[in-house]
DNA sequence: CCTACCGATCGGTAGG
DNA sequence: CCTACCGATCGGTAGG
């Protein structure tokens, strides 16, 4: 549904994949916090409560680092989508199913904001070469809210004159910057939710 | 209206601020593409036709130059709004404004593209004092959303149980996503606007 | 996973 | 506005 690949686990004992997850997690938040180029492994070391050197044991860079950080957040958004949206019934409609990837999508946003967080916000600062991978998976993640938007226009659920391309920019555009709300005026992600489909969808959908 | 304060002009030579200007210009691109804590003096110097030690003639440090540009940035959207509001007859409702606004907010983004989207793109990988004080600015926008928002439902023309927090956050947050867009699928500010303002506000005015 | 270190580059300054 | 330079810090490595 969307192709957005895990990044491949290799063989590796409890211990280390611990460490790691440690690492990465420091990392999502100094990068969301203070950006790539900003935060040093010295500070990423530091947070996790060892030496710059001995991080070279678990990652070969900082880029490699960076991109498995902020490729997870998005892995982590399209896989709440993907369950939020496989969760409906059969009879669901293309629309039912936009708002269940709407519900899906803050859910990741919540639950592991500084990973989708970092995602957002470095994606344009990070080197070429992870930025083009990472490209990629904004590409397909992007074609499955287009795949979602064009079936619901298709079955008559969504007016045939709405502008398809501002409609899923503008989805996204909102859930998006709800992470630079004031972290107390979320609610849940299904109140959100229920607030923003309001808003787009009573207007957009055909009567 | 809108209270944020455009640097103050201390006496310059029209050369002065012309070089002045440049640097910002090429600041503000490379803020934008490469973000606060990779872009370095060596490279604003470089992109400007200088050596790096004589930015410190125009600028006395990287974060006063980074603040004034990031600032110029919000600055001018805030100006932008300010003439499309006011640019309205006097018969024009709250609601008339917000369109407006909407308008002169996606004017300045695509006109100072490379200031508007610095601002947003690095605010939150600045150092601390810089922050603080563009988030005075952001705060004193976001009030001037929250009065048109406010008054809209007071006149009766947006209904009274819209969350007008999530509101203001959804424009912002659809405005400000269209600096992720492909550059080519834009369109002029007026179309996208009107696209916006459907999709919103078709539901969310009192009927 | 640490110590100790490398060359490169950083923001910034002195002196002209 | 440039040359020449400062101490500090960067990503990364060797050897254990």
């Amino acid at each position: 549904m969307i192709n957005i690949e895990k990044p491949e686990e290799t063989q590796r004992t409890a211990i280390q994949q611990r460490t790691r997850k440690a690492i990465m997690d420091k990392s999502a938040r100094l990068f969301r916090d203070q950006g790539y180029g900003s935060t040093s492994l010295r500070d990423i070391a530091a947070a996790t409560g060892m030496k710059a050197g001995s991080l070279y044991y678990h990652f070969s860079s900082k880029e490699e680092l960076a991109e498995e950080v902020l490729s997870l957040g998005l892995f982590h958004v399209a896989e709440r989508v993907k369950e939020a949206v496989e969760a409906l019934p059969e009879t669901a409609t293309p629309v039912d199913k936009i708002r269940a990837a709407m519900v899906g999508h803050l859910t990741a946003l919540l639950e592991k904001g500084d990973y989708t967080s970092a995602n957002i916000r470095c994606y344009n600062h990070v080197p070429a070469p992870i930025k083009k991978r990472l490209k990629a998976d904004r590409e397909s993640y992007d074609a499955f809210w287009e795949g979602l938007i064009q079936s619901s226009v298709e079955s008559g659920l969504i007016r045939p004159d709405v502008d398809q391309i501002s409609l899923r920019y503008a989805l996204i555009g909102m859930l998006n910057w709800t992470l630079e709300w004031p972290a107390t005026k979320h609610g849940s992600p299904e109140e959100l939710d229920s607030k923003f489909f309001d808003m787009v969808f009573g207007n957009t959908l055909a009567s």
